[in-house]
DNA sequence: GTTTAGATAGAACGTTCATTCTATTTTAAA
DNA sequence: TTTAAAATAGAATGAACGTTCTATCTAAAC
């Protein structure tokens, strides 16, 4: 992968994060990266198709806190909300950015929101098939109500902090636990 | 209150929740509000003063659903759940726009990020009181848990629907309540 | 009937936007 | 060392943006 394209995606993807997407212009984005304007546009045919891969690129960052996760353990939900809040201090503290893409995408380019919304429902399908692996009743509400807290976790970061929001969400995932275990 | 003011918030509100605050530009709004330039900028002195209005205006519009609610219930927490379900179906199926006013101003207008962060801590502190008014152990956490699962259902409405997100989050209520009553 | 305030349409302003073009320079492989 | 590809700075384009201006018109209030 080029180096160039890769310090666009790291930029791009932190500045649409903290302004918007239609908050940022392609030349604060050349500027920050140390980039031409045609060298993105030899990467990225256009300003939406960067919002795209910038979106996959998180996602591969998400995925870097919660894939990894030892799914053999007794507990590996706990881990999982330990890793979500992790990331959340990390590099998510001001909402979900697929979410986000979600809302600003949905009538105007649904290529986008679609992107999206494919990686909440591989995540919930994640859960779903990681709570029948290691036997828990009803799993589909389980997961569902787990993903629940995850999300609620991520808004109330925005109101508070991400630790308050973790330390709930963990308690709320282990009498979650205890319900359907 | 002025007719033509209150379309504009009307219509400002709306397209501001479909489109992002910086999705949509101020001849949109004129057009289907039915109104001249001059009478917008009579009313508002910019389009963040807008922003900031309708805000508000939306502020109005989830108390109408949640202010509403008889406390002297003994569930009166079940009900809540309930009207947040209501509001998300009729009024907010994508996403809080309060959160996303906190996300996108965050940095560039910390005003407008101020007043949506307001109404989150006004919110909470409703449910504080209530919480304590009804004899609820741990009152404090009991509401940042009962106002994480909102947020959560608000989330998760953006990812299945609201009718599936509210259905769970009144189960995630009750258990809640069971908890810490 | 006259006055006063508010609303109207639409042009104009200066800025920013995404995108394209050009011409030069750097880089890396052959 | 030659060659081809990639990256550079920056100007040019046309559209959209928020905002202001102008000049006409409507509608009550006196």
């Amino acid at each position: 992968m080029s180096k160039k394209r890769e310090q666009l995606l790291n930029v791009a993807e932190q500045l649409f994060y903290d302004y918007g997407f239609h908050g940022v212009g392609l030349k604060q984005i050349i500027q920050e990266a140390n980039v031409a304007t045609m060298t993105l546009y030899n990467h990225f045919s256009s300003k939406d198709k960067l919002v795209e891969e910038s979106i996959r690129h998180r996602e591969e960052r998400y995925w870097a806190y919660m894939g990894k996760v030892d799914q053999h353990t007794d507990i590996p939900f706990v881990t999982l909300a330990e890793q979500h809040g992790h990331f959340l201090k990390d590099v998510s503290p001001q909402g979900c950015m697929f979410l986000r893409a979600i809302e600003v995408y949905a009538e105007t380019n649904p290529e986008i929101a679609q992107i999206a919304r494919d990686h909440k429902a591989k995540l919930l399908r994640f859960f779903e098939e990681l709570g029948e692996s290691i036997g828990i009743k009803e799993h589909k509400d389980f997961s569902y109500q787990f993903l629940l807290i995850l999300e609620g976790a991520t808004s109330m970061t925005q109101i508070t902090d991400s630790e308050q929001a973790t330390a709930h969400a963990i308690t709320m995932t282990k009498r979650l636990l205890e319900t359907y275990h």
